[in-house]
DNA sequence: CGGGAACTGAT
DNA sequence: CATCAGTTCCC
């Protein structure tokens, strides 16, 4: 006969429970129990058939098991034992009550000892006189107890024991006991031991959960910032797993949000940076799964979905833009332009809205008017857009709204005074929603029937379209002599400020299709207008000026030309970056220099933050190019390189140091001065950050550079702050903020330079020669460039033989 | 049965 | 002594 364990007991999610907790809490479920069908752990007796004794008592999970302190609780328990009759039919039992008991840490060498008398005893009873002695109480009854030295032994064994035994997860173990020929239940079959119980309150064991991210999309690139809420995890045990499934749920990717343990929150909040997704050039979202991991022991949470998108950047929208068809010239030929007879009463914008010729070869029919409204849909709005107004309404509407009518007409002087067409009942009016996006303006097509039929009479709104029409050809003619397009652009100045659907300006349209001559005679045009200024600076729908989408596509001369029209670098778009905070992130030198070359601009204003807090110096310091020149710029523009970024108030230093840019963190150092000791909210220095992250590079630039390695995080005086030492990664780490130097453990990196790391000393000297003759020094520091030191030329720059002293770093480096 | 607060020990 | 993580108790 022997006993197996037919279900095994759950090993996470039941949670154990001390003495004052009361003994009812449910028993332990079995390893398949789920909410539908419950299940508890199961043994079985078998090759046996008859009445049997099964016990069970906990035991550590250890390899040799111990007996645990923690006591089995519930029905048939006594003494943390829980012991059963099975048989003599069905040979299993099931432990549907089984709780299990947390002894307090107090009492855990008190209550083992405990457990060993007692097996002690039971081991005894079996064999009968091993190490009890026996006396008799005041009543005579017989008392077993133990002699004095065995007494001794077991307590400091069970004191020894205490110290080591794991609290947080027990195992149960089942003794089978068949009777003997007496009836007593003392043959005793081979004990069986279950999976491990791990206690779900134990902060180690305890279950884990994302409780709300506060985003759950990024790009595919990564790197995107994302605030975890969670239920308790320890801050040196978890991870931030994503991770995608194919079809089949196989597991084809894996990857892990960026963080350390400084930036789990008190346990129940984890700021993480999203991984690279495995593909950066997806065109279509990806669906993948977060969840938190333990390390420990590879415990996961349930996971939550994130989706990874296309890298969007505001090019994603203008590349679109720009792969819209291309319009041809003939799309805009209308149904009017035959000078087809109109039939009365039916004026609809078929009736070609440019002027015609009559017979007698003057333009002088059916016009178009434009009225520019502060938002004219107050006023034409259904009923009147799109269909045909009656004269008298037309009347009404013109006399309430005079004052608004500014500028009637197209083609006409702007200064002249509000020009009303005198209307009569042979007038109607067509008002096109045409351009009305904006809701500020409307073509309105007034159209007198008489005029068809009879001929023109000495008309004002006539006399007006003669003149437009004579203005519209002869600028025509002109152009055909000149080429110059202003010519024809003149006369619709007034339309530049109309937007299409995206909101865009025709300036913003230029620019995006990097017409820079069109965009250059729409700047000209533009200027002789009033409100040039709000044309130049209009914003489309992404709240973008045309000047930011210069600088997004990285259009130096459009930025040129822009700014030359007094395009305003500072207005913000729905992100809050100004153009030179784009100039900035990508880390376009010449563009920035343009910008803040532009005109007298606030400092103030120009070194604000964007909506996601960030500053000049910390978009240029991401960028991944361009940086050292951009960073340059921003310093001798005093920009504030020590500005703190409004979500954790960390410097463009502490950005630098974390995406491990020694590059960068040099720059920032030795060009810009930046503030070795800046700490976050959290009072981390740059090298706390370093420590931390075990960027042993970073930390030497640091500490070499003269940062503090006792820095603390609270105020000098109190003793608790955190010292980078003690967010030290790694043992190497460590020492090197001990002060104790690194083996030198050159980096094998690429070979191209070994020629002029073995340069022998004639060469050397003649190329030193020749690099320093240049006075400006744009030789050698050209040469600092490639060898990528281009850090250290401010430290060069005042040697005697700066091309000497560079090889010499080079050589050291 | 789960949430959470009070308490305690370690650093 | 303050703070944090871990433990115990309460509801």
């Amino acid at each position: 006969p022997y006993l197996e364990i037919i279900e095994n007991p759950k090993s996470r999610g039941f949670r154990f429970r001390y003495t004052c907790e009361g003994p009812s809490h449910g028993g332990i479920p079995g390893g398949s129990s789920d909410k539908n069908k419950k299940t508890f752990p199961a043994v079985k007796i078998c090759n046996y058939q008859g009445y049997a004794r099964i016990v069970v008592q906990l035991v550590t999970n250890e390899e040799n098991p111990r007996l645990h302190p923690h006591s089995l609780v519930g029905k048939q328990c006594q003494n943390g034992i829980c012991t059963v009759q099975c048989g003599p039919k069905d040979m299993t039992a099931t432990f549907p009550n089984l709780g299990i008991q947390h002894v307090t840490k107090k009492n855990v060498a008190t209550i083992l000892e405990e457990r060993y008398i007692a097996a002690e005893m039971q081991l005894s009873s079996i064999n009968d006189g091993f190490p009890q002695e026996v006396q008799r109480n005041i009543k005579g009854e017989i008392l077993i107890v133990f002699r004095h030295e065995d007494r001794k032994r077991i307590s400091v064994k069970a004191t020894s024991e205490a110290k080591s035994i794991d609290l947080s997860v027990v195992r149960l173990m089942f003794i089978a006991y068949l009777p003997d020929s007496n009836g007593a239940f003392t043959i005793m079959l081979k004990p069986v031991i279950s999976d491990a119980i791990f206690d779900s309150k134990a902060p180690n064991a305890a279950t884990l959960k994302i409780c709300r991210m506060d985003c759950n999309a990024g790009s595919a690139s990564g790197g995107d910032e994302v605030y975890l809420l969670c239920d308790k995890v320890q801050k040196d045990d978890i991870q931030v797993v994503f991770s995608e499934e194919d079809m089949q749920g196989n597991n084809i990717w894996e990857g892990y949000g960026n963080f350390s343990p400084t930036d789990v929150h008190r346990q129940f909040a984890i700021v993480f940076r999203t991984p690279q997704y495995r593909d950066v050039d997806i065109k279509q979202p990806v669906n993948v799964q977060v969840q938190l991991r333990r390390k420990s022991d590879h415990e996961v949470s349930e996971a939550k979905p994130f989706t990874y998108l296309p890298n969007k950047s505001d090019l994603e929208l203008i590349d679109r833009k720009r792969r819209k068809p291309m319009p041809d010239f003939v799309d805009h030929l209308g149904n009017g332009n035959t000078g087809a007879e109109p039939t009365e009463g039916t004026y609809g914008p078929h009736y070609a809205p440019q002027a015609q010729q009559n017979k007698n070869g003057t333009g002088e029919l059916g016009s178009v008017f434009f009225l520019f409204y502060d938002n004219i849909t107050n006023h034409f709005n259904p009923p009147y857009l799109d269909k045909y107004v009656s004269s008298s309404t037309l009347t009404r509407i013109f006399k309430s709204n005079a004052y608004k009518c500014l500028h009637a007409t197209q083609g006409l002087n702007l200064n002249l005074p509000l020009y009303i067409p005198k209307l009569t009942k042979h007038h109607g009016i067509y008002i096109s929603r045409t351009g009305l996006c904006k809701g500020s303006i409307a073509s309105l097509w007034i159209v007198e029937s008489r005029y068809f039929k009879s001929g023109a009479k000495n008309n004002s709104i006539l006399s007006l379209t003669k003149k437009w029409a004579e203005r519209n050809s002869t600028a025509l003619h002109d152009y055909s002599i000149t080429g110059d397009v202003r010519m024809l652009l003149v006369l619709q100045r007034h339309l530049t400020s109309i937007r299409d659907h995206s909101g865009d300006s025709v300036l913003h349209v230029a620019v995006i299709h990097d017409q820079l001559e069109v965009l250059s005679s729409l700047l000209d045009v533009v200027a002789t207008l009033d409100n040039k200024q709000s044309i130049v600076d209009a914003i489309n729908k992404q709240k973008q000026t045309a000047l930011q989408v210069a600088v997004l596509t990285d259009n130096v001369e459009a930025v040129i030309d822009l700014i030359k029209m007094g395009a305003n670098p500072l207005i913000l778009d729905s992100y809050g970056n100004h153009s030179i905070h784009v100039a900035c992130r990508h880390g376009n030198a010449s563009i920035l220099y343009h910008l803040l070359n532009s005109k007298q601009l606030d400092i103030m204003q120009m070194d604000m933050k964007n909506h996601d807090g960030l500053g000049c110096f910390h978009l240029a310091a991401k960028a991944s190019q361009g940086t050292r020149q951009c960073l340059g710029l921003l310093k001798s523009n005093n920009f504030n390189v020590n500005m703190a970024d409004t979500k954790s108030g960390r410097t463009a230093l502490h950005l630098a140091v974390e995406m491990d840019n020694l590059v960068v963190a040099g720059c920032l150092i030795s060009e810009c001065d930046a503030d070795m000791e800046a700490a976050t909210y959290e009072g981390y220095t740059p090298l706390h950050v370093a420590a931390s992250l075990g960027l042993c590079e970073i930390a030497t630039l640091l500490l070499a550079c003269g940062a503090d390695p006792d820095a603390s995080t609270s105020p000098p005086g109190s003793e608790n702050g955190i010292t980078p030492a003690d967010l030290a990664a790694s043992d190497q780490m460590r020492d090197l903020l001990n002060g104790i130097k690194l083996p030198f453990n050159p980096k094998i990196t690429q070979n191209i330079f070994s020629d002029i790391a073995q340069l022998d000393e004639i060469l050397r000297l003649k190329l030193c020669k020749l690099l320093n003759a240049e006075r400006t020094g744009s030789d050698w520091l050209a040469l600092a460039e490639r060898l990528s030191l281009g850090s250290i030329v401010t430290f060069i720059r005042h040697s005697e033989n700066p091309t000497n002293t560079l090889l010499d770093n080079y050589m050291v480096s």
